[in-house]
DNA sequence: TTTATACATACCGCCCGGCGGTATGAAAAA
DNA sequence: TTTTTCATACCGCCGGGCGGTATGTATAAA
């Protein structure tokens, strides 16, 4: 095969197939030889030409599935029509409307089979989404008076845990019934924090994306 | 080397090395070869007679963390001179005072290099501590009228989740600064929950614990 | 024509796990 | 008591596959 005129397309079809094969099969059970494989008529060397590890690709990956949910994040923190509890909701609707989600839950990635991606997930709501989105949406809270706490670095961190991860059906694999409870319990929690940010909407639309997981099983 | 007369003893001291060395270096980075090294003597035949691959020694392993854990937390669940809230004080007290954590804490293990390590504790917390223990708890004490909440279930794992992984100073690496911030969001989320558990020399044990870990570090 | 890039190919060393074989001890038989 | 039998503990080599590298080659760009 000839030399591409456009390496950044070879680029972005081996992640398409890195990233549909470590959802699918998970990332240690994913070998080279399987992404080459995908590749039609790409090899090893150019896998390793533009690639320095199979941890990079894992981490090119993850940075392209984050990278668009994190501009959504940018866009409603940077809105200078909303006060904080408003960007607030914004998050959450916007998180769990958006077309983005469909397509993770379509190729469906099974998190027991994949801790390094949980951890992955984990990480960055922790190092990046809490302080950078999260954390100024809460502050701006706090000056205009809409939210309330003592520890808005914390709150960010803690309701990202349970927004992202722990009601994340992918990784416990909820029922719809579950997931309704759980949505209840974590407005709750955040009513608890004097934030009364779910309604009714979000909770339809969680359950559907639960019961599509819950197909895809 | 000679045939062993207590087949029992060999099982534990490889799983004794295998602990340390998941502990040290990381599941994915520790060789069976490795192990037989710290084995003194014994070959990979003997390894392989005992667990019948490297994951069932993993298993192995953190069952037998969690075990005695879990031991602790039946005999609190299965008192019957406390109520619930008592039980559930009663649990974070011990989850944090007793010895066991010294020794993990010591071997420090880096969950930064133990995404599967992460996932178990995880994975136990949600389906077996939560289930098992913390949610007879919370129904003995709704029963009682000393916890009130309409999903205990939910409300078990989010507590747990928090509790064990969110505030576990061996995952995140807080300073101790941050563990008490956590700690005092944490207290806010239970007395949302109506739950006032939390006590002054249960921080200052955590922080202990915290400065445990960044020492190690 | 030269140079840098985008690959292909051959190959390396390691690692998990299987497997044939051996040593040992305990129970059963003589 | 002695012999036989048999399950178990363990040895250590080998195979297939893995991630990664070194080197060669064709093509685009300069």
């Amino acid at each position: 095969m000839s030399r591409n005129k456009h390496p950044e397309e070879t680029v972005q079809l081996i992640l398409d197939v890195a990233f549909r094969l470590f959802m699918e099969k998970g990332y240690e059970q994913t070998s080279i030889q399987d992404i080459i494989q995908g590749l039609g008529g790409l090899s090893k060397g150019a896998i390793y030409h533009h690639f320095k590890s199979k941890e990079d690709i894992l981490m090119a990956v993850t940075d392209r599935m984050t990278a668009e949910s994190n501009q959504m994040l940018g866009k409603i923190r940077d809105r200078v029509d909303l006060n904080g509890r408003e960007k607030l909701r914004a998050i959450f609707k916007e998180s769990i409307q958006r077309p983005v989600q469909d397509e993770i839950f379509t190729v469906a990635p099974d998190f027991h089979r994949n801790p390094r991606l949980l951890f992955s997930l984990i990480h960055d709501t922790i190092e990046n989404v809490a302080p950078n989105y999260l954390l100024p949406i809460l502050n701006q809270g706090i000056e205009d008076g809409s939210i309330r706490t003592e520890y808005p670095e914390q709150l960010a961190e803690l309701i990202l845990l349970a927004a992202n991860v722990w009601m994340n059906p992918m990784i416990f694999g909820d029922s719809e019934e579950e997931a309704r409870r759980k949505f209840m319990v974590f407005g709750q929690m955040m009513q608890g924090f004097g934030l009364d940010i779910l309604d009714e909407e979000m909770l339809n639309r969680l359950q559907e994306l639960t019961s599509i997981y819950q197909r895809k099983k």
